[in-house]
RNA sequence: CGGGGUGUAGCGUAGCCCGGUAUCGCGCCACAUUUGGGAUGUGGAGGCCGCAGGUUCGAAUCCUGCCACCCCGACCA
């Protein structure tokens, strides 16, 4: 176990918390429930904007940029939306902050605003405000933006990554001219962030609509991700919302169509945020560190020379550079550690703590030999292999290491993943082997609540590919035709 | 907002019941010896003991008030 790191077995959270702390991801700040996100930690959220971003622009999108503040009157507009938000907004009241001949800072009474501002929790209402303007034609349509931006939202309760006041994401907004390419756009959007979270965060998820009482404020179909933990818990990992025509109404985006009649705009938005960041370290790591994907990896492979003196380390420092310009003309980034103010067994901890996917070590003795001894992060195996060809063979593991680290997440999902008839089994599962259960519910919102009032569990969603089956509802026993995913979930 | 906990050096802590110049570990600095799994020795620096009052000759310790953060719940991505 790492140094400092709690361990799974004895306390997950705190194991959670520890892991993120002392891997250098982020820590918490002055402000409650608000964290700064280190450089290692921001590195990952690099990468995955550049990935998705890239995704975004091959299935139509363009980015732009609206305002953090939105008139808190834009809120009333959509009755079920602000129901949603009113009770975790950030309202600005105030423009100026004064001496108050005491030394103290104070709010200047004299600058109140106004109308109140409102800190963003989501986007749609200021950009459904501003789309109004931008269409008029079924010609104008579709319009296919996104945006990287900050949102707050005042939780009662915080965790890094995972659950923060304020959080980094991407939000997309798009508008259509029919209900179906809307659809469409729905769920290509959901798609878009499967195929990301399974292949670059080696994290396999289910994908499904939201129930009702699960849905996004405003929406009338919220589709989502649901990625298990290790702990059995669910976490949804990105949501893409067909939010039909109500944001339309409410700000009276209305276009003329083909047939030169007037209608409202049909609209989705889409996110996912740097509780992706959270994921990725509950799901895959251990008790002596991170274990990073290697296509997500800040840094893919470390090396740590072994050297008495400074002419060793000049003659292994040679051979790095070779090697290093090798993997670089793969893509692949490597950090030659040749710190001399720390022993080798000092970086293995360290690289492990950080979850560098490959580690190479060189000593005199591998010089001699024209050997490195090469260990695997996710297997925490080592083994000692030529020189020659080493690139190759970088190249060739950490695709190995992608692959295994996401069919070892599978296989848990798989093996945490329970039917189950009765509503005895289903509690006593959640008990002793929380996971995904999939079971049959009536449909009914009462029923759904019910069942999380008893048991903290939830419908997690309704999966994509269900297959139909008649079935009893476990709590209530009336008819079913379908199984829903229920999970207690962060 | 309810329940629990904690504020003492950069981090983690002891001391508090029973008041008397603040303990230990990690880290940091210097030097030396070290370097194939978290080095060792010697020396050194670093503290408004969360804040404000009060009691007292004397407060980290007792009393009052306040503040902050963490954990668990309800709310949520």
């Amino acid at each position: 176990m790492s140094k400092g790191v709690v361990s799974k077995e004895e306390d997950y959270s705190q194991w959670y918390n520890d892991l993120v702390i002392k891997a250098d991801m982020a820590e918490y700040s002055p402000v409650k429930g608000c964290m700064i996100i280190k450089p290692y930690g921001y590195s990952i959220w690099e990468k995955m904007q550049a990935v998705l971003d890239v995704m975004f622009k091959e299935t139509g999108h363009v980015n732009a940029y609206f305002p953090l503040f939105i008139p808190k009157s834009f809120f009333s507009k959509e009755a079920s939306h602000v129901d949603g938000f009113a009770k975790e907004c950030a309202v600005v009241t105030h423009y100026r902050l004064k001496n108050d001949g005491e030394g103290n800072i104070i709010v200047d009474p004299d600058a109140k605003l106004e109308e109140e501002l409102i800190v963003r929790p989501t986007s749609e209402t200021i950009i459904w405000n501003t789309y109004k303007g931008w269409i008029q034609s079924y010609r104008d349509l579709p319009i296919l933006v996104n945006q990287w931006a900050n949102v707050v939202r005042w939780e009662m309760r915080t965790r890094l990554f995972l659950r923060t006041t304020e959080f980094l994401w991407q939000e997309g907004h798009t508008a259509h001219a029919t209900a179906d390419e809307a659809i469409v756009e729905t769920e290509q959007m959901l798609n878009v962030y499967a195929d990301f979270v399974e292949n670059w965060l080696a994290l396999p998820v289910i994908r499904g609509k939201k129930t009702a009482n699960e849905r996004f404020a405003g929406a009338l179909d919220t589709y989502c991700i649901e990625a298990l933990m290790q702990d059995g818990k669910a976490l949804q990992a990105g949501t893409s919302h067909f939010l039909g025509q109500n944001f339309a109404k409410a700000f009276d985006v209305k276009f003329t169509n083909r047939e030169n009649k007037l209608d409202y705009v049909w609209a989705t938005s889409w996110g996912v945020s740097t509780r992706l960041i959270g994921a990725l370290i509950m799901a895959h790591s251990d008790d002596a560190g991170l274990v990073l994907p290697p296509k997500l990896a800040p840094i893919q492979v470390v090396v740590v020379p072994i050297y008495k003196h400074e002419e060793e380390l000049e003659n292994i420092a040679a051979y790095v550079k070779g090697l290093t310009a090798e993997l670089k003309a793969k893509n692949i980034s490597v950090k030659f550690d040749k710190r001399d103010t720390h022993r080798p067994g000092a970086k293995f901890a360290e690289y492990e703590l950080k979850g560098v996917p490959l580690r190479v070590a060189i000593g005199s003795r591998d010089m001699q030999n024209g050997t490195v001894e090469l260990a695997r992060r996710d297997t925490k195996t080592k083994e000692t292999v030529n020189q020659e060809g080493l690139s190759a063979k970088i190249e060739a593991l950490l695709e190995e290491i992608q692959q295994n680290i996401y069919q070892k997440a599978l296989k848990f999902k798989t093996e945490n993943t329970t039917e189950v008839d009765t509503y005895d089994e289903f509690k006593r599962m959640l008990d002793e082997q929380p996971g995904f259960l999939s079971a049959h519910w009536d449909g009914s919102p009462e029923t759904e609540q019910q069942i999380k009032d008893e048991t903290k569990a939830t419908i997690r969603c309704i999966p994509l590919d269900n297959k139909l089956e008649e079935g009893k509802c476990i709590l209530t026993g009336k008819p079913s035709s379908q199984r829903v995913i229920f999970a207690r979930a962060y």
